[in-house]
DNA sequence: CGCCTGTGATTGCATGTGCAACAATGTAGG
DNA sequence: CCTACATTGTTGCACATGCAATCACAGGCG
């Protein structure tokens, strides 16, 4: 399906921009806002997504492989995440009653007001660090083509509540 | 320089899509070029890029840190790889003549080989992938964007040939 | 010249991560 | 009911990566 003469066309000098310039962008964007968190209060960004997506989730905890999707992560990548948000008592592990297999991490009260003490810090970096280099429309833009990349959001598939 | 009530007010609806979907859309594509790569020709993306920008470069070779720069890793982590890129044939350490401590990454034979090889996998993944999602306009503007946030693309700070 | 500070590259160590294998449980079909 | 397959979460292992310490050398200053 491919004409090589199209297809292996190096990149124009736009398109090189655009691509090196969402690594460069990322990967900078990554590393501050980790570097904000970790030394403001000893979270990295990983562990603060899970806080920050538990808080948002219903009765404050969700199925493990729900998480694991929502902040990008393997189910074993985050089985040791929550292992040691466990051990700073920042979530707890709650059987599920419905199905044995299954395992809800939970916002503990500790958690909750780590993530309130940090949530400032992050918004503020990410507007700093972000949002502040775009105009509305621009952002708009990303948005969109960002969803046409990625995929729709995928609404949890794995214990949809309904 | 905060006012409590702008700088701590959650991201509204756009900026949380632009920068969930950010994340998810550097996730999702750095994850399937370099499966592309890998199952294609058993190289990782960061090796790619490492043979990309020695082939780009005069002479095909580059002090160690410019490439460490130019791939977005630390000089450690580009110590390793370049040791397993030199390990597999596609890339040699030069000696540096006019500076004893330096040393360049020079691109083989065999590693261009392998780079012409594995660039037409690249380059229609990042089409497929990446570029297809985009307008050109569109693509345009998220060039700019992300050089804003990413700052100029550091011209070789290490050993700049003039 | 001899010393001292700065820089380039490497190495020891710790860490975060994914893959594959596993056990426990759910679910569908005979 | 019982069997076969799918799914959830965890664990063993390998691996890529960063930080800090280290070594070798460059460049300046007394």
């Amino acid at each position: 399906m491919a004409s090589l003469s199209n297809e292996t066309r190096p990149l124009d000098e736009t398109e090189l921009r655009a691509w090196r310039g969402l690594l460069r962008a990322h990967a900078l964007l990554v590393k501050r806002l980790d570097a904000d968190l970790e030394s403001a209060h000893g979270l990295p960004l990983t562990s603060y997504e899970v806080l920050l997506h538990l808080d948002k989730a219903e009765g404050c905890k969700m199925r493990m492989c729900d998480v694991a999707e929502s902040v990008l992560l393997s189910r074993s990548g985050l089985t040791r995440l929550v292992d040691r948000l466990e051990r700073d008592g920042y979530v707890e592990r709650v059987s599920c009653a419905d199905d044995a297999r299954g395992a809800y991490a939970r916002l503990t009260d500790a958690g909750r007001s780590k993530l309130r003490a940090a949530s400032s810090t992050h918004l503020e970096g990410i507007r700093e660090h972000f949002l502040s280099h775009f105009e509305p429309a621009e952002l708009a833009t990303l948005a969109d083509a960002c969803e046409r990349v990625a995929g729709p959001s995928g609404p949890q598939s794995c214990s949809a509540q309904t």
